[in-house]
DNA sequence: ATGTCTTTGTGAACGCGTGCACAAAGATGG
DNA sequence: CCATCTTTGTGCACGCGTTCACAAAGACAT
């Protein structure tokens, strides 16, 4: 689902599976914010609703972590918080570099979740010389040459590429070169990397087309079995197919595509 | 995955499993490219290559759409465009309003690939007066007052929240009163809405999270089963527990947390 | 027309993830 | 100390998704 290689043991070090790493941050969110509340324990049952998962999941989701609960009380919050925190390895800093400041990029670079949770932005890089020492988010932007140099004195092993498509794979080469092992991808394209780098690929196109898929299938049923047209005009079918060299091969995008 | 409402009869209208669904824009987009090129037709090895994912797989999914292959020969590019571009409900136009206009409203709203795939920004809408009127990405901002009117207007059944945590709620029940049935959400919160409607979520912490998980593990195993702080010094675990109102709540949120 | 060679389409086996349902654990009150 | 009541932790079964492996289908050459 990651990573653009072959296979993978998924997570089997210590038997967590790779759905329930998944659904930590999502509980680890919900707990947080009991937490702020001064909420000193939980059900799974107040939780698992809160989280938004089935309660007996989230059972045996922590069950993989440990015994943590009480039965007959619950989870208590601040604990069950540093357990997770822990295991998704959020007690230590993570320096990032974010590649591509266009509007997503500064977006991503403005974004106050970084900090909280252990990420800190370590640089700003760009491949437009105009954009150097241009600040955004506090950051200065650098330039792309620098990429090697700023990786390996902070020891980045984390890096988000926002650039282009075309750019990815290649800015991806040097980024797992210079020593990246973790790398978040917006571009669309596929990210060929070496065994032992993580992908993780975040494409808002592809989450668009499958909300109309069932958009699609929900105004088919409701007339008929013939799929009527639901408000807006039907397009052309040939435009979609060919149209060649839409805006969305790489040049301008900013966005996952 | 999607849905913040218990469970769902997935994708069995036509038999075609969900796993299928999320994979299409994924064989659509290697296709585009190839028709691009002028490539007449692929095989199923080549065109899995392209997409990153298993032969087999590939010829699976397009088994729930029918037989649109040659055996011998391949799949005829321009053909499975269209069949996929109409699976997925690509050969009709969606208009689409994004709610939010802060650093990720307004990258998503500058993002080509939305009118390349069918979708349409009908409109984008931000609670601050400040903004009404502002250009962006070639729009005016129009104030949430305006929302209902927009959606029943242009006929919109897919919303984008790209607000703040705090707001996300209360957004999506009047897109939902107003009629809309898919949302694509960035706000870091669990959406409850009623069944009929869709609603994916994209999490940039999240993925984050995941990231340093595997990042934790790689560097555990390699130093160790004690697993020795990778370069960057290590964080007071309170710090992430406690730290009572972080950046992360509502107010200044620019991106999913 | 026949044979060979390529590639599809799919039956079957396997593994993971999910959810039910319940026994064990422990808190709490008398 | 015992009874009761709540909630956890998990064994088990089920269903979905993935992958293998191969027979059937068709192109292409002779």
């Amino acid at each position: 689902m990651a990573t653009g290689r072959t296979h993978r043991p998924a997570t089997r070090s210590r038997g967590i599976p790779e759905a329930t790493v998944a659904r930590l941050p999502l509980y680890l969110r919900a707990l947080t914010a009991l937490s702020e509340r001064s909420v000193p324990t939980v059900s799974s049952e107040e939780l698992a609703a809160a989280a938004g998962v089935n309660s007996a999941k989230l059972r045996k989701d922590f069950s993989y972590l440990g015994s943590y609960g009480t039965r007959g009380v619950g989870y208590d919050v601040e604990y069950l918080v540093y357990q997770i925190s822990r295991e998704l390895g959020l007690t230590q800093d993570w320096p990032v570099v974010i590649v591509g400041i266009g509007n997503l990029g500064a977006a991503l670079a403005n974004y106050g979740g970084f900090a909280s949770r252990g990420f800190r932005v370590a640089a700003l890089i760009d491949a437009d010389p105009a954009m150097a020492g241009k600040p955004v988010a506090g950051i200065g932007v650098q330039h792309t040459d620098e990429l090697e140099h700023i990786i390996e004195s902070n020891g980045v092993s984390i890096g988000v590429i926002a650039t282009p498509a075309g750019a990815a794979q290649q800015v991806c080469d040097r980024l797992v070169a210079a020593g990246v092992t973790s790398i978040l991808n917006f571009a669309p394209t596929v990210l060929t990397v070496p065994d032992g780098v993580d992908v993780r690929k975040v494409d808002l196109s592809i989450e668009l087309q499958i909300l109309a898929f069932h958009e699609q299938r929900k105004a088919g049923e409701e007339a008929g079995p013939d799929g009527g047209a639901p408000v807006a005009a039907t397009r052309a079918a040939a435009a979609v197919a060919g149209e060649g060299k839409g805006p969305d091969g790489d040049v301008p995008a900013v966005m996952p595509a």
